[in-house]
DNA sequence: CGGAGCGTTGATAGAAGTCAATTGACGTGG
DNA sequence: CCACGTCAATTGACTTCTATCAACGCTCCG
């Protein structure tokens, strides 16, 4: 299997032989969580930044009447916590939801790469930048589409996440993730994201059984969730 | 007028003498942007970024059903659109929401920065790990939080930030921001905006009036925001 | 076997949107 | 100087969307 940073970087600009090593090489310092676990906490000051390799992860913040909000979720190839190399405390932390293998990257090691190394940093801060553009994107469609618009459009942006990565088949993709996660993600109650899942499949855009979801009609899928790929910079470009 | 990036900086990280004076030159070159007017334009490929002087600006995004949602806003010694520097086209407008001057920064000077300033090449990209942060925090409050609560917590944000590049005056700052475009940044009706506004009036925890907010009751307004200012990143730093 | 966790459904309450109209400030042209 | 148009702020009435509460079935596992 590819190492999916190698994927998410080299779908973005081309790496000499030997950033590729570079990147194999921080690969190396693996460990291994299991689902529910919390791979970095909120109010830690972490000395070494994670990747994810295999598995789904997802940054969540709690607040102080106990809600939970996900701003973000993880696939293989993202470097989860990589601005907790230049961000001093964690605000928020960072829970495995599946089983999770990620790569271990001292600050040590990032910040002597940023001195040595323009052109690989310039691409760890482009994938930085990829996830603020995601971060936007989750703004404008919790801010202006319905619940069912959201989700369609979750769903069209993991498409293409994973698509990335290698970990689609055809129109089909497993997205091992509960709805109790999803409302947390989508800022939605539990009992809607339900509802709001028999709406799609109502409305013939996808199917969706024990975390596998297959697309029936991408077009009819990316205008009802107004999806526009765009925001991933899924286009190789000189950095 | 003290150099608002500067500020910005400084306040996060000890700047060199000489890593001062690249600063300043960055801001040589000056545009001035009337109110209304867009400052980057989606569908854009830029070759230079712009860091905000002086004035509020606001990254917009237009949705195929014509409506809008701001996913930022920015204040003086923001570096606005500095990922369009490794984000090829752009995938959002910026705009001027009152007169800017901004400085243009040609691409090819960042590019030569990342080759030879490893250490103020952080400083920018932490800038962008800022706005990204405070992305996060957005997805949090729109996602977790009532209509009060988000506007409370973006009053908390826009009093932090401006307290930054000196802005603010004892309890009270300027936010020349139309409650159109609060709608469009909370994504909310402008109705519920204003009803919004005169429930937290009638809380007695802000006075606003043309545009001038004063704080009322800063430990109120911030429990009841759920506000909690660590991801700022206001403190100083070895990054 | 029984409990825990997740998915599902129904009934009801509450939050926010939409539509419509009024007011006041401001700028422009006659 | 005033009439008029424009734009932002404000308010009321009504509708729609989503949350909450409650219950039940299913599956997995100790």
């Amino acid at each position: 299997m590819t190492n999916p940073l190698l994927l998410h970087l080299e779908k973005r600009d081309a790496l000499s032989p030997a950033e590729r090593d570079i990147i194999l090489e921080m690969s190396a310092n693996q460990k291994v969580f299991p689902a529910k676990v919390d791979i970095v906490r909120e109010g830690d000051n972490p000395t070494e930044s994670c990747m994810l390799l295999s598995g789904f992860s997802a940054r969540y913040h709690i607040l102080a009447d106990g809600k939970r909000q996900i701003s973000a979720i993880h696939v293989p190839g993202d470097f989860v916590d990589l601005h907790s190399f230049l961000l001093a405390r964690m605000d928020h932390s960072v829970a495995a939801l599946t089983d999770c293998r990620v790569a271990m990257v001292p600050h040590t090691h990032l910040r002597e790469l940023s001195q040595t190394q323009p052109h690989l940093t310039r691409l760890l801060w482009l994938s930085t930048l990829i996830d603020a553009a995601i971060h936007r994107r989750w703004i404008v469609t919790s801010g202006r589409l319905s619940a069912a618009g959201q989700l369609a459009h979750l769903i069209c942006e993991m498409f293409c996440r994973l698509q990335v990565v290698e970990m689609v088949e055809e129109d089909s993709f497993r997205l091992p993730i509960s709805q109790i996660e999803l409302g947390d993600a989508l800022g939605l109650s539990t009992v809607h994201i339900n509802r709001t899942i028999r709406e799609l499949r109502e409305r013939d855009l996808i199917r969706w059984q024990n975390s596998q979801i297959t697309i029936v009609n991408w077009t009819s899928l990316k205008r009802f969730a107004q999806f526009e790929p765009i925001y991933l910079n899924l286009e190789p470009e000189r950095r």
